[in-house]
DNA sequence: TCGCAAGTGAAAATCGATTTCAACAAGGAT
DNA sequence: ATCCTTGTTGAAATCGATTTTCACTTGCGA
């Protein structure tokens, strides 16, 4: 069965994260800037599904000088560690979620106001791995992704 | 249950679809022009997934002068008489198919070959509707796409 | 056939993603 | 604490694909 997941996902330890994030360059010897503690801040503390332009926004409003290809860096950086998944919804802009290990989900978009839910349903889930198989398939991954109007853009 | 859809899927009448573009046109108050005809015609021919420049080399082995530009224009007045649709798999390219009004298809892309299965699973569809209609949405369309590897790949 | 609005094609512009490179700074060595 | 090596930064250049521009051409109705 679908089990509904919020709009805004449960709070993330940022902690958590920064820390993950933190052993990862040390494993891989990569250096703690100033740059990549703030762009990871901001990207961690404001869940949502994010643009690099909107995370370049978020991060200069605490420090003005940091320039595109850092964030554009930290979130490649991000991804690699897993920490991060890479989206690109309808338009051509690539956006970062925050990945979480536990749980796979897709999501749900709203075409008027643009607004993302994030849903899981094991079922369907179960049905492509059922799918791939009858291909022969070894499905790897999977991109789902519904369009259509909310609720509040149904009413207006 | 799902139903299996050939790789390449069951020829169409070429002829059917030059008729409702031509219909289109009249509406419209377009013109039938000899690069028309020429993308048109190829593009309805070689069924498949196909990026602009791999319908511009069909198109120039017919005839050498066609413009990019002007399969660019061309595919995009398929896609707006709804007679073709636009996809993005994986990689940055826009690709095209032939669009078929009666069955709606999703796609089983091998991450190797590069190879494209079309499916169709009236299962995972109805799925969609019933996830949909549990968050108040109205579903307007949907992508779906599952990446693995596929037989022929596993195996080497 | 004529006139002209629509269409063509080469080239330029745009757009987002990615890379380059000189200046800078983290952090281990001294 | 200072030095030195090497990874990092940021502005600008580049890239690959898409989209637009504009002078020239052509379909097609009068």
């Amino acid at each position: 069965m679908a089990q509904v997941i919020q709009d805004q996902p449960a709070e993330h330890a940022v902690g958590d994260l920064t820390d993950e994030l933190t052993a990862y360059m040390e494993r891989k010897g990569l250096r703690s800037t100033s740059q990549r503690r703030l762009v990871s801040e901001v990207f961690f503390s404001a869940e949502g599904h994010y643009s690099i332009d909107e995370v370049l926004a978020m991060a200069r409003a605490k420090d003005p000088k940091v320039g595109y290809a850092t964030v554009y860096r930290t979130m490649k950086l991000l991804v690699a560690c897993g920490l991060a998944n890479e989206r690109q919804f309808g338009d051509t802009v690539t956006r970062f979620e925050i990945a979480r290990h536990d749980s796979h989900h897709d999501h749900l978009i709203c075409i008027e106001c643009k607004r993302i839910v994030e849903f899981e349903d094991d079922e369907i889930e179960a049905q492509q791995e059922a799918l791939a198989k009858r291909y022969g398939f070894r499905l790897v991954s999977h991109k789902h992704e519904l369009y259509g109007v909310c609720p509040a853009c149904r009413d207006k």
